[in-house]
RNA sequence: GGGCCCUUCGUCUAUCGGUUAGGACGUCAGGUUUUCAACCUGAAAAGAGGGGUUCGACUCCCCUAGGGCCUGCCA
């Protein structure tokens, strides 16, 4: 039996960060059986859904690289189905309709809350309701006995039937409920598989209740913990970064959001940083852990600095681009671009990897305080002869100009406290920047020379 | 109130009855050094508490405490 997975959120806000595990522990669990992983839109409450909310979802996914493996379903389009399956139980007697009013009902809850029981409805064995009275189809759960739920993550975890309450199938208006529309989407889809947030570990008893009153066969269950603040309460929104969109713009890399988020609850022994592949071969959701995990933003920055790393050249400059925008610097992609390689070892995320190459898009002349006219002021015996040494530099890359840099130091006798300070601040004008070789590698040779020139053009 | 789940260094985790309880992030100390980082070396740091079971428990069972989820004609 081929598996099936899927992520199945409802579009009506934000999409959260726990969502985008979820999506991951899924897609994971899919291509590591090679098997599909299916996107499905809960969109069945229309007054919290919106499109806005669902655009949200695709980006989010599709920037997390967890695309769907088929056209996403919406729920919402499924109604008549939901309804007919709750037409089949109210035939095979597997539900029934109820009167109550809403009133009703809040009296009977708040009644039973009191007396430590759940409400049963008393058009539980009735047919005889007001015929031109409106009326919600209820889910005739069993009267007694063990409901056990055979969790791959969860383990066994069992209830006594009288715990569970006979939840709505059809609201009176007659649209489907979510715990209706969740089990038939499931089988129809063929999802063999459902891993989600044990926030739903309760609603796996009913839907595996309405699987059997159904005739369907259950699917395998794994309920995952959730994730939590720094502080270990619910992740929200004081907490900063719950949404997937605040990631991306913190600078963070979609590979390195699997790869931390994939240690978030699992593990393979200490492996720590690891590619897709990796993971994929690794990853059995029998392995997950049932504690809720802690982001851990410090964690995260590390990673994503390995990722950035490895990240190819061209890219990180494409996206280092739009904070060197929001950063307010001269988004010149060519200076940008000879830059990166030189201080790509240099950030944690792309809003640090923008800061690391203000340096070179920084406009001549460059404005130097105080401290830097000192520095220079003071080096200029050594920075004149320096000067000529550079422009008659044969190769201009890092390494050849930190060699040249060194010979120089040697054939003065100085150390690079004499010059190396005056240097780095004609070149950079104090910003931070890295070793000078890589500083004149990014900077060209043409650059270079001209913001020494304006150094030493400086009047004494 | 009721049902269910959880509990190893500050954090993420390894351990699947016998280990000096391991790794990673962070922290601290030292090194490197031309700014800021990065990097290298080292250190401190944990089985919630109490009962059992067992020759032997972090590992199995029970209780307590603490945390979480659900308890909707939301999903």
């Amino acid at each position: 039996m081929s598996v099936v997975t899927r992520i199945a959120p409802s579009p009506t806000g934000a999409m959260h960060i726990g969502t985008a595990r979820t999506a991951l522990f899924n897609w994971l669990y899919a291509r590591h059986c090679g098997g599909r992983f299916l996107v499905r839109i809960e969109d069945t409450d229309r007054e919290r859904s919106t499109q806005d909310a669902v655009d949200v979802l695709f980006r989010g996914l599709a920037w997390l690289g967890l695309e769907g493996d088929e056209e996403p379903v919406f729920q919402s389009q499924r109604a008549d189905r939901h309804r007919e399956a709750a037409l089949q139980l109210l035939d095979s007697g597997g539900a029934y309709r109820c009167w109550m009013t809403p009133d009703e009902v809040e009296a009977a809850r708040e009644q039973g809350r009191a007396e430590g029981r759940l409400i049963r409805s008393p058009w539980r064995d009735r047919t005889d309701g007001p015929a031109d009275q409106p009326y919600v189809v209820r889910f005739r759960g069993p009267d007694s006995g063990e409901v056990a739920v055979d969790d791959l993550v969860q383990g066994r975890v069992a209830w006594q039937a009288e715990n569970l309450d006979d939840l709505v199938l059809l609201r009176s208006d007659g649209t489907p409920t979510y715990n209706l529309a969740v089990v038939v989407d499931d089988h129809d889809m063929g999802v063999t598989h459902v891993i989600r947030g044990d926030d739903h570990l309760n609603n796996a008893a009913r839907q595996s209740l309405i699987y059997d009153a159904l005739g369907w066969s259950r699917p395998a269950f794994a309920h995952i913990p959730l994730i939590h603040g720094p502080d270990g309460a619910k992740l929200s929104k004081r907490h900063g970064a719950q949404a997937v969109a605040d990631y991306a713009g913190l600078g963070y890399l979609p590979e390195a959001m699997r790869n931390y988020l994939a240690r978030l609850g699992w593990s393979h022994g200490d492996d720590e940083i690891f590619s897709d592949d990796e993971a994929i071969a690794w990853f059995d959701v029998r392995d997950v852990n049932r504690a809720p995990s802690r982001l851990d933003f410090e964690k995260l920055a590390h990673v994503n600095a390995h990722w950035i790393r490895q990240a190819d050249d061209a890219r990180l400059t494409g996206l280092t681009l739009p904070f060197v925008e929001k950063a307010g610097l001269t988004a010149d992609e060519a200076r940008i671009a000879a830059a990166i390689p030189q201080v790509k070892d240099r950030a944690k995320t792309l809003v640090e990897l923008a800061e690391q190459v203000a340096f070179a898009l920084a406009a001549r002349p460059l404005s130097l305080d105080d401290k830097a006219t000192g520095q220079i002021a003071q080096a200029r015996p050594l920075l004149e002869p320096l000067r000529a040494v550079l422009a008659d530099q044969p190769a201009w890359d890092a390494d050849a100009l930190a060699a040249a840099l060194k010979t120089f130091a040697e054939g003065q006798g100085v150390g690079f406290g004499k010059f190396a300070p005056a240097l780095r601040a004609a070149l950079t004008g104090g910003l931070p920047s890295p070793d000078l070789g890589k500083v004149m590698a990014a900077l060209g040779r043409e650059e270079s020379l001209a913001r020494l020139d304006d150094a030493l053009s400086l009047p004494t």
